[in-house]
DNA sequence: CCGCCGAAGGCAAACGCTTGCGATAAACTG
DNA sequence: CAGTTTATCGCAAGCGTTTGCCTTCGGCGG
């Protein structure tokens, strides 16, 4: 069951080791007649050269780590963002011949066991998505010298990344809901401690100061059960409120139920915007208007910044742009 | 920027390189005095072992693949499945010190790929989730003669696998709606090429004749949409219909709409049963019964299964059982 | 016809680690 | 106290590739 090695083939092919690897390579100062019979060699043997030993003397391993770290039930646990992005950057590896490890790290202790494998040398590059404000992973990582690049502004200073709008995009929903002359807008805010969620608060903020008008905040926590709650809240703050901005969709998912439960119609009393385009942000009833966060085209730019990273090319951060996706509850 | 090697370790801490050696590797036949030292020296120069040079000596990786064979559109494609197999499996090879690659064979080129990666020694075993009948991956896989579990059975003989017993699962769904005093249940399948979808039909099928009640079937593809359609398609068919059993909870969210827009109620006209028990299912109005697939508890028993069979342990395949979570629509 | 140049293949030295085996010294045994 | 067994450690041989450099040989120019 031994598979068999460079020796073998050569052997076989009656060449020597380096005239075969010089075949494998596509290396082109080989003459044509020993490329064909060495390549005959390879295929009736079988050959598939050993990944460990080329990785030793290259100092190449093709393989990039995805590393996301985020408490077992924080935001990427949400399950149509984690599998936009997971399967977004895995395709785009696939389609640059690259290996995708997925590391998910949701302790201290798996912290560390990322930054031992990163520094063991097992991957070119890594991916990391954290979005935790006091994360110190991006720090820890960025120390290590290899190339990286994050889904979004870190704390750590000069580390590239790819990230969304979302003051922007706040701001787009927002300027959404005045168009459709409502005058009492509310919002429920994600966990404060993440970037993510800080950006579209102060998109909303801004907004909305911008025109005069007073905010009206609920937080939550984007979970869709904060978000329900949330809405009671704010239903109790402020009964003359005629319209909300969610944080994410979840929380705007949650919104839609207590307000029913309230009586109140969408949209006719109440419009409801939700953010990130979530796939079942078209199942509920009404639809849901949702600022589209475009995960899979923010997975496939950090994936080409990190591959550009890695064969010398520039640092610079992208911000990716958002657009409104207008259903029937605004 | 170059990390430090074994060597230059051993040099600082006055010893041999393999003494170096095993104490990283933790071996008991070393003396405590040495073995400070050791750690001394490797925490003061920020030591970490080569994973090339390692695997390449042991023959070990201490990594799997999770391959996901599937075309774009597939089944797995299906965000709550995708990311709980996907999480859970992380999370329990992190657990077990391994780590993870996973790999979407989403095309004939990329299952190649698979084969040539597993092939070249990169990986310790394989997790496999290829649900369509035909596909050659998994006979291509065991032939490698590496550790394998599939998430199903496969047509390649002798591949131990972890799946769920759709069968069951689908006659503990038909019993609860003849419980409730249906008369007339309807089911809509999935494609009929993955083994699942014929499962969950067989099941189907085989309680109603029991009973001796006539089947009424709808052909879907596990999409939302089909769903609906298949819906609109059975009322047609047998307008007086109680209650229908879809083969996926996708598909049963689709039924809904098309029931509600049909102007009939769900319960009290058309009783209404899922599969899979994703999170969608709790959201809906009326919230859903369903089967739970118990995804999470299947990669976990599939990873554990893969562990073992590396360790030599046995190659039993392992049925997991699911159960019926009953909400409003029933 | 001779010398030189370039192309192409072979040799052998790494790459960084593990591990069987022998060496050494300490600890026993009788 | 001599003969042995034990506990530790060091030596060096790989593991399977890649690659710098040297050798060889055919071809070309002078």
């Amino acid at each position: 069951m031994k598979r068999p090695t460079l020796e073998v083939v050569a052997a076989r092919a009656g060449v020597s080791k380096s005239s075969v690897s010089r075949v494998i390579n596509g290396e082109t100062t080989v003459a044509p007649q020993i490329r064909d019979v060495v390549m005959r060699a390879v295929r009736e043997l079988g050959y598939v050269p050993n990944g460990a030993a080329r990785n030793l003397v290259t100092r190449r391993t093709d393989t990039l780590a995805l590393v996301i770290s985020d408490p077992p039930q924080g935001v990427v646990s949400d399950d149509p963002l984690f599998s936009a992005v997971v399967r977004a950057v895995s395709r785009e590896l696939e389609a640059a011949g690259k290996r995708l490890v997925l590391m998910l790290a949701e302790s201290d202790q798996s912290r560390t066991r990322v930054e031992q494998y990163v520094a063991g040398g097992h991957v070119d590059g890594v991916l990391l998505v954290a979005l935790h404000g006091t994360d110190p992973l991006p720090a820890a990582l960025a120390r290590q010298g290899l190339p990286l690049v994050s889904f979004n502004r870190t704390s750590a200073q000069d580390v590239p990344y790819v990230a969304l709008d979302n003051t922007g995009g706040a701001a787009l929903a927002v300027c959404h809901l005045l168009e459709r002359g409502r005058r009492r807008i509310a919002t429920i805010t994600g966990p404060l401690e993440l970037h993510e969620a800080r950006e579209r608060l102060d998109g909303y903020r801004r907004t909305l100061r911008d025109t005069g008008r007073r905010s009206i905040v609920a937080l939550g926590d984007f979970t869709r059960v904060s978000g329900a709650e949330a809405m009671r809240q704010l239903l109790e703050d402020d009964p003359d409120l005629d319209a909300v901005f969610a944080a994410n969709d979840l929380m705007a998912i949650g919104a839609l139920r207590t307000l029913r439960q309230a009586g109140r119609r969408v949209p006719e009393d109440v419009a409801v915007v939700g953010f990130d385009d979530i796939e079942a942000a078209s199942y509920t009833t009404p639809a849901l208007t949702s600022v589209r966060s475009p995960m899979a085209n923010q997975a496939t730019a950090a994936v080409h910044l990190l591959l550009g990273l890695i064969n010398g090319g520039p640092t610079d951060p992208v911000i990716m742009p958002n657009e409104l996706v207008v259903r029937e509850s605004t």
